[in-house]
DNA sequence: TTTAAATATTCAAATATTTCGATGTATTTA
DNA sequence: TAAATACATCGAAATATTTGAATATTTAAA
C-alpha cells in the first residue's frame, strides 16, 4: 500500500464520530447500514454526518450502494486487511 | 483498546512525515532510531521535526529513551499490535 | 566553568478540519 | 405533476494542526 493511502485511511480513522460509524458495522451483526441510521444515531446534523460519510467512502474504507433514495454502507473488508498489512510491515 | 486511544493513534499515523519516521525503523534494521538521524532526514526544521517525534511517543507509538544529550527512540510494538487487533475486530 | 551540541518549548502564521445553516438534487409517493 | 423524503453540496465560522523563528534546557566537551 502506498504511503499516501495509508495516510488518507489513517485520517479517516482518527476521529470519534468516523470510528462510531464503523463500529456500527459490528453492533448491527448485518453487513449493512444504512445512511439514515446513522445519522439518528450520531449526534451531529446531516450534512456533518455526511462529510464524515464521505471520508470513510474516499478512503475506500466504506462502499457506498444506492438503494432508491437511500444509501447502503459496506465495510471494505479488503481495504482493511491491506491497511492492516501495512502496519505489520513497519514491525518488520 | 479505549476508542480514545485508538483515535490518538490514528491520528499519530495520518501524517506523511510521521509515517517516514515510523518506516526508518525498518530500513535500519537496527530496533533503535536516533533524533538526529530523523532530523537528518526529514525536510523539516529541527522543531518540526521535536513536534512529530512528541506525537509519535505521545500515542505510544514510540517509546523514547534518553543517552547523553542524545535521545533513543524505539517502536512500541505492544501498542502497534494493540491497534491491529482493534482493527481486526472492526471485522467481526 | 565557559562553550558547544542535541533536543524541547513558545509563539505566531499558514493551513486543514469540523460543524452547521441554507440550499440543491434525486427519487418516491400522493 | 406536486409534495415529501433522503442525501449532497456550498459557504462560513470555529477549532485544530503544521510549520518555523526565536529561545530555553540539558548534557558533554574544552
Amino acid at each position: 500500500m502506498e504511503n499516501k493511502q495509508f495516510e488518507k485511511i489513517s485520517k479517516a480513522l482518527s476521529d470519534a464520530n468516523r470510528i462510531a460509524i464503523l463500529q456500527k458495522f459490528k453492533k448491527k451483526k448485518k453487513d449493512c447500514v444504512y445512511c439514515s441510521d446513522i445519522n439518528e444515531t450520531l449526534d451531529l446534523t446531516q450534512p456533518s454526518v455526511s462529510h464524515h460519510l464521505k471520508q470513510l467512502v474516499d478512503a475506500d474504507l466504506l462502499i457506498s450502494e444506492k438503494e432508491g433514495r437511500n444509501i447502503k454502507y459496506f465495510l471494505n473488508d479488503e481495504v482493511l486487511d491491506a491497511y492492516i498489512q501495512a502496519l505489520n510491515l513497519l514491525k518488520a
